[in-house]
DNA sequence: GCAAAAAAGGGGGTTTTTCCCCTTGTGTAG
DNA sequence: CTACACAAGGGGAAAAACCCCCTTTTTTGC
């Protein structure tokens, strides 16, 4: 019988060999390649020699491409080969990024090996696997009667500005505005966000990671 | 020849069994044990039947009891005990939060597994093993003169409450001050920190961790 | 194809908050 | 005794926040 064959993007080398190892002990699977983010990856995957694995297993914080870039590029590029995300980050909006993506499945890496190999075996067999805090998530999108805020690229450099030291009259220098401008954009976000103060926005903006600190 | 013993404590299961797998591929080591948090591995310590390890190989980031706490249990209960961290965080505090608590080493988690193994014999051989961002850090801390900020409660009392929408006349209120003690808070901080503005301060808070988003 | 709507940029003026400097009283530890 | 942290306050300038208003372009809905 063939194995299932497994790749594995990940910057973590120490896990993801180890993962290696232990995908090494289930009979159904092996691993057939890893790298370290999602450059190196998608450059295989253009290579010409490329041979497609049956599983990905991608994670989502990585230096220079990370995994939300590399689902949108396989979207693009690739919408046949399927993923399994695996990540320590558990909050709604990451995973739904992978999800709407087109990520197969969503595992926490404190997923303990029995399931991992279960996930596996049914993102092979059914195409999919989503644990209960996926489904929970796509539930209550499916509630949320489409209200979702949509930022402005100006909005975000906007944002990002806001999130230092800068005044307002620097921020619209900075962004070749009149202040009266900004003043326009505070106001908006404001109530687009349900803000009040620029300290609520920067704390928006951080949670939101709009800016990374 | 007897195996050295490793004893694994990190809440990443995938991680954490996977790692025992490769280290079972070094001939010199064996892993005796593994727990999923803090406190799991410190009840096991104060077990009648805990045969002790040669290393433990600690995470920072987890649920219930993390690795700077179990650190510091460690340092007042069982000195001898040789900790190797093992964390994606490189910031500077946290490294030297481990370090300080009696950590022999601290490595991030994409290391290769060569290094790695390195790694453990020389904690084992030497005592400890400091790579070139750890020891990078101690030689800075030994320039820097002794100049760390201390913050009183009653101050990070007041930049929690000022990394949150309500105006310095509301912070008065919630502390039960004057408005013009609360500007003396301020003015202080702003000082001592090195800032200009509240954002300043909200993005400080943040990034040493005196608030959580 | 055209009107309506939304987005992007700017203006004047007011109130509130922030920010900065400087002073005063009060315990208290050296 | 005095230096020092802590609390409180005064005055004033500068930002920030909040109004209502305007034009121009781009997008979108029949």
């Amino acid at each position: 019988m063939e194995k299932i064959k497994i790749m594995i993007v990940d910057d973590h080398l120490l896990f993801s060999q180890s993962l290696s190892f232990l995908i090494s002990t289930f009979k159904e699977f092996e691993v057939c390649g890893s790298y370290i983010n999602g450059k190196e990856f998608t450059n295989a995957v253009e290579a010409e020699n490329f041979e497609k694995p049956n599983i990905i297993l991608l994670d989502v914080n990585m230096p220079i491409m990370d995994g939300i870039e590399t689902m949108k590029w396989l979207k693009q590029n690739h919408p046949d080969l399927k993923v399994l995300a695996l990540s320590v980050n558990d909050d709604e909006e990451t995973i739904m990024k992978m999800i709407t993506n087109g990520a197969k499945g969503y595992l926490l890496k404190d997923t303990d090996p029995k399931t991992f190999k279960e996930a596996l075996l049914e993102v092979y067999n059914k195409g999919f696997y989503y644990t209960e805090i996926v489904s929970g998530f796509l539930i209550n999108k499916l509630n949320q009667t489409e209200n979702k805020i949509i930022l402005k690229e100006r909005e975000v450099e906007f944002i990002k500005l806001a999130c230092t030291e800068k005044t307002y009259k620097e921020i619209a220098d900075g962004m070749c505005l009149s202040p009266k401008t900004i003043d326009g954009y505070r106001e908006n976000l404001f109530q687009k966000l349900e803000l009040k103060t620029r300290i609520g926005l920067v704390l928006y903006a951080i949670k939101h990671k709009i800016v990374c600190i």
